[in-house]
DNA sequence: TTGCAGTCTGAACGATGTTTAGTTCGCTCC
DNA sequence: GGAGCGAACTAAACATCGTTCAGACTGCAA
């Protein structure tokens, strides 16, 4: 019993932050389906009805996870390198993908569909809001100084923000994690996120210097 | 009871079929979490072991639903247009992110983690990879045309798969699904995925030039 | 007609999310 | 220091879930 956190007696010290251990402990385990309130509970040495006092619903306990995984994400994505606002860019991609990699579980709750109701879990939007906002500014940025096709913004940003997360999905979720996989491609996912994000680089620095030439 | 199929008596004429559409429905009405077997059988007007005559567990039933799914992208994927084997690339990431908007449900169960076990649900996997080698192809005939750049043959299959399975995934899945965003970016799911990939083959038909301006 | 194999029933098991009434603790106020 | 109060926790219960199993039913072939 109680193996994530220690009880004096009747009341646990800090039964909130136990269950997100334990709960996150979970998903590494097992993935999404091995995360269960109770057994949670069990692990914080706690009764089935306990987490209720600090989370509303299993859901409300996902939400919290995935409000940790974005926060991460944004610092991981603040802090990224890059001397030009197009290295920049490819930085913070290849953060947005690193994190996926090295977090694994908590990416994976980050983008379920049934926490992106809008109207319940309204903190959590707000930091996913904010994290969105982060990649904006750095393609602003980019577009400022013509490394970025100008006009269509959206458009960009979400092409920006479509390569990242789809071969963060593709790595963790997809067809693309089980080992067969590396027979065909012969790189680590840390290659191939590099890879792919030079690739993308590249393709961007020829462009910029055709609306260079011709605009 | 029983409102999605006929039954003549005490057999059923086609269960499998009769559950992997009221699967399917349940899938479309709640997501993930609403599907169950339970649920299924009594649509189906069968007791709660029937379908184990049919899937021998709840996972086989969603394999089953991902397979068709695989199937399906294939064969829309294959009779994409484009007269050059950009526009036919273009087209092909058109078609993978239009087939998730229009079959969402389908789209959700075929990523899940829990089915990428390639021991389990051989014939899934045998789908998924024809699917993912279709998409190996029309890369490779871009880039026997110089529509893409060459060498990293994977680094570049991978950037384009990222970049259509982003897309889709941010719009049925991520924040980018919910209304508010509409406010944001004034586009419908369908004219943002023209503007991504038209960007995206903006990118690069303008680095095919410089190639064969320097190259 | 008989036998058989495949299909379905109905009851059961354990695990899950969630609710409820009641118990225990720590704290504040007198 | 004792009374009281609110928050935290327990224990038991409920409905639902996946899954199993012994038995009943059906269609078909011999």
């Amino acid at each position: 019993m109680q193996d994530r956190a220690t009880r004096d007696g009747y009341h646990h010290g800090d039964l909130r932050q136990a269950l997100l251990d334990a709960a996150l402990a979970l998903l590494e385990e097992g993935g999404l389906p091995n995360l269960s309130l109770r057994k949670a509970a069990k692990r914080a040495g706690v009764s089935p009805g306990a987490p209720y006092h600090h989370f509303v619903s299993r859901g409300a306990l996902m939400a919290a996870i995935a409000q940790e995984g974005f926060e991460r994400l944004a610092a991981e994505m603040e802090c990224a390198g890059g001397d030009d606002p197009e290295a920049k860019l490819r930085c913070c991609g290849e953060a947005y993908v690193r994190f996926a990699l090295d977090h694994p579980a908590h990416f994976r709750v980050m983008f379920r569909p049934e926490l992106s109701q809008r109207d319940e879990h309204p903190e959590l939007q707000a930091v996913a809001d904010a994290t969105f906002q982060r990649l904006v500014d750095h393609v602003r940025a980019a577009q400022g100084e013509g490394a970025v096709p100008d006009g269509r913004l959206e458009a960009f940003v979400m092409l920006a923000w479509s390569t990242a997360h789809g071969l963060a999905s593709l790595l963790v979720d997809g067809p693309v994690a089980c080992e067969e996989f590396a027979d065909k491609v012969p790189f680590s996912p840390e290659e191939l996120t590099r890879l792919v994000m030079r690739t993308f680089s590249d393709l961007l620095r020829d462009a910029a210097a055709v609306r260079a030439e011709t605009g």
